[in-house]
DNA sequence: GTCTATACTTCGATAGAC
DNA sequence: GTCTATCGAAGTATAGAC
């Protein structure tokens, strides 16, 4: 069955990949790589191994293209978002526990080498492109920090941190991580990095850690 | 001596802005709005109210305005500068003293119409112009980053603060503050702000606050 | 589904008259 | 220093043959 996904043809030809799809996936490449403005549909075309008026036979315009790549990039957040449920009973395995599986479920959504190129990509173009900043706003911010400010007000309501205003804490905790963002995505993407997601992930912890130092109640 | 600057001729007629001068102006006005690529000669020569092709007797090429605007951004930051031999007095007034004052030097660093755009400019062009990537890399990130790490230092060694790592600090507090501009030059530029400094203002010695609750020495 | 050919637009930049 | 006129390059997108 699923290999009909790939390949509809009845002969089963040897199993030739999908040119809509290689068209997805290069242009996620020379997007992430010279932003959207500055790759033309002739260069994806090239790519590709087709001509560039081929490639409207896929995809409307070139718009389009961009369009897909977003949602397939929020289609894979959502699938690897937290389970909800389970955040009560991960609370009360103590802080230092949350905080560390929170930052790895985090930074797994970045978990493959087209995950990280899209996340490349939303990064430079979160100003250009209006959807994308709206969709940054709303779905990496915004829904981030409430989720922590909720978070925050539950370990104060079961005694594990002091009383400080939740919202605080979570712009505290939070903001590092868009930090963490805009400082490899945007200014030392092209530098060497053996593993962004180990590094990103001590950092996360290095931060956490300090955070918890300052609000943690003593056990007594 | 200063009028003139703004005029040469000899003759001292009505005080007309220079041409060059109004295409600086404009061409930030709208870098700052579309970003470098979405602005073309033509438009900016159509808002001063010249020919395009009239740009060129005062600009090499449309790369050259760029340079420009961010020649003058660099020398308005460089002019703002903190007075290097007044941090140590200023220190031993107190933690708060000193971060309540180096928010407000570094703030206004924004403190005109002119430099918000331009800062707004650099914040979009980042990833794009590659001059402006290393610049903010190691004028807006890594010198403040450095600057940081000395000033918690001494804090350190004057019994001012627990002794922690002082380059962690400098990122915990610093970071706070790229967060800041990325939140509002990209993500929220388009929003009503009342006054963007006054409120980056509050949050940064909000921030502060929090810090200093968590790292400072008691009193005895 | 891919190709050739082409329409149409916009861009940065230059030449030369005034 | 500004103008008109124009060039060449590059871009998106479409029409129609195969």
């Amino acid at each position: 069955m699923k290999n009909n996904i790939k390949n509809s043809s009845k002969s089963g030809n040897e199993p030739k990949k999908n040119t809509k799809q290689k068209i997805f996936d290069v242009s996620v490449d020379l997007f992430a790589e010279k932003g959207f403005d500055a790759v033309s549909v002739r260069e994806i075309g090239r790519e590709v191994g087709i001509r560039e008026s081929s490639i409207y036979n896929h995809y409307q315009n070139k718009e389009a293209i961009l369009d897909a790549i977003i949602d397939y990039f929020k289609d894979e957040l959502t699938q690897s978002g937290p389970p909800e449920e389970e955040t009560e009973s991960l609370i009360d395995q103590g802080p230092e526990v949350f905080f560390e599986v929170g930052a790895r479920m985090y930074i797994e959504r970045i978990n493959t080498p087209k995950m990280e190129k899209i996340w490349r990509l939303v990064s430079i173009e979160t100003y250009h492109n209006e959807k994308i900043r709206e969709f940054f706003k709303k779905t990496l911010l915004e829904e981030p920090i409430d989720g922590w400010e909720n978070i925050f007000t539950i370990m104060i309501k079961k005694g594990l941190i002091k009383p400080f205003n939740p919202r605080t804490l979570a712009y505290e905790y939070f903001s590092f991580a868009i930090f963490l963002f805009f400082e490899y995505f945007v200014l030392k993407y092209d530098e060497d990095f053996d593993s962004f997601m180990d590094l990103a992930l001590k950092k996360m912890n290095d931060h956490a850690e300090f955070l918890l130092k300052a609000i943690k109640v003593e056990e007594v």
